[in-house]
DNA sequence: CCGTATACTGGACAGATGTCCAGCAAACCG
DNA sequence: CGGTTTGCTGGACATCTGTCCAGTATACGG
C-alpha cells in the first residue's frame, strides 16, 4: 500500500539515507531543515510525516533521530572478498584468505544473489586496451563466459585477465595490449570468473595533506 | 594510545554497539542510564567520557545520540547520490534530485566522513585516454583539485570531465582524447568535484545475452 | 469553481537530551 | 597511610528536538 514519494520527498528520503550512511546516525528534523534551507522545522517534519504515511519511513514518536528508512534493511550490501593472488588450485575457496572485502549493493552491481562472486586486484598492464589498469579491482562472477567477455583465466599456473573470444567455435584468449602476445591458444582452458564490474581508486586522487 | 576499557566500560560499549545494530541508531545517555539502572544520567555520561578519553568512542558534543564506537566504521556503507546531469547552478544541492544511489564502503573508497561526495554518470568519450568510458560512474569529492587530478568542471553551462593541470601557476583543462580540443583555457573555472573513484559495470558483461 | 494535496513560513511549547557541579564510597597502589 | 581511579548519587540548566497550531501559495483534478 506504500505509494510513491514526491520528488521533494524523494530528496528528503535520500538525505536521510545518506546522512545515516555517512554520519552513522539519522539526521534530526532541524538538520534536515538546515540542509534544505527551510525556514521552519515544520517543513522538514511535514515531509517526514508524509513519508511515514506512505510507509516509506518509520519513526519513534518523541525520540531524537529515530528515523528508519523503509527497506533500509532490504538494501542488501554484498561483501565481495578480494583475492590478491589466485593460486593454481583455486577450486578450494576455503583455502583462500581474502585480502579484505569490497562492499557494494547488489542493485548497482546487478549481482545475482545466488552467484558466486569475488574480486581480484589487477596486476600489470595487459588489459589497458580494455581500459583496465594496474591496481583496479575487478569483480568476477563464476559462470560460463560468452564471446567478448573479459575473464580471469588460469594459464600455466598463473591467473591473468584476458578477453574471451570464439573463433570457429574454439575459444581463445587475447590480451588487450599490443605489447603482449596477441593470441594465446587455449589448450586446456580454465576460466575462473567473468568480469561483471570494475572498481578503481586512483592513487593520484590524493588528498591535500591533512592538518 | 588507546588503553583498555574497564569491565563496566566494556559493558557500556557493548550496549552502544548492540543498540545501534538492533535499533539502527545509537542510544541516548538516558537510555544507557535506564538499561543499567543508574539513578543519574551522569553515571552513563561519565562512562562515555571515560571511553572517549580512551579513544574507544567518539562523540559529537551537544548532539543527540551522536555516538560512534571506534572501529565500528568497518562495514559502514555510504550512500553516494548519483546526479545524472549537473546543471549550472549546482551550489544548491537542494535543486538536484539524485538519480539513485551507489552504495560503497568508506574503507575501499577512502572517503572522509566529512567530505561531500557524489557520483556522476559519464557521457561521451572525451576521457578514454584516461581509461574512463561512456557509462562509467565517477565518484567525486567536493574539494580543491591538485595538478593532474581529474575533475568535473563547469564550462559554458555544461559539465564535463577533464584533467586539471597547472602551467605557470595557471590552471587549464585537458580532455584525454586526441580527437577533442586539446587544451581548454579556463577563463572562469568552476570545479565541481575531484574524482576519487570509478565504478564500471560493462554492458557486454552481460548475462547470457543470446547472439 | 471547489476541494485536496503539496510545500512551505512563523512561532511556540513540552519534553528529551547533553552537560556540568558537588558530593560519596569502594578499590587499588605506592 | 594518602592519593588516584573507578563507579555512582542527586540535582540542575541550557539547549536540542519532536510536535503542534495557524496561515500562505501553488498546482491538479473533478
Amino acid at each position: 500500500m506504500s505509494s510513491k514519494p514526491t520528488k521533494r520527498q524523494e530528496q528528503v528520503l535520500d538525505y536521510v539515507r545518506r546522512h545515516r550512511a555517512l554520519q552513522g546516525l539519522p539526521p534530526t528534523v532541524r538538520e534536515i531543515q538546515k540542509h534544505f534551507g527551510f525556514a521552519s522545522p515544520n517543513a522538514a517534519a511535514s515531509h517526514l510525516r508524509a513519508l511515514e504515511g506512505k510507509k516509506l519511513l518509520f519513526r519513534r514518536p518523541g525520540a531524537a533521530r529515530a528515523l528508519r528508512v523503509a527497506g533500509d534493511h532490504g538494501k542488501e550490501v554484498a561483501a565481495i572478498p578480494i583475492y590478491g593472488d589466485i593460486p593454481a588450485g583455486f577450486a578450494d575457496t576455503r583455502e583462500q584468505q581474502p585480502d579484505g572485502c569490497v562492499y557494494a549493493d547488489l542493485d548497482s552491481l546487478d549481482i545475482r544473489r545466488t552467484a558466486r562472486t569475488f574480486a581480484v586486484r589487477v596486476r600489470g598492464d595487459s588489459m589497458t586496451g580494455a581500459h583496465i589498469l594496474d591496481g583496479d579491482l575487478v569483480v568476477l562472477e563464476l559462470r560460463e563466459p560468452n564471446h567478448g567477455n573479459i575473464v580471469a583465466a588460469l594459464i600455466d599456473g598463473e591467473t591473468t585477465l584476458k578477453r574471451y573470444l570464439l573463433k570457429n567455435r574454439r575459444p581463445f584468449l587475447r590480451a588487450e595490449n599490443p605489447q603482449y602476445p596477441d593470441l594465446i591458444p587455449a589448450h586446456e582452458l580454465v576460466i575462473q570468473g567473468v568480469m561483471i564490474a570494475l572498481f578503481r581508486k586512483p592513487k593520484d586522487a590524493g588528498r591535500p595533506i591533512e592538518p
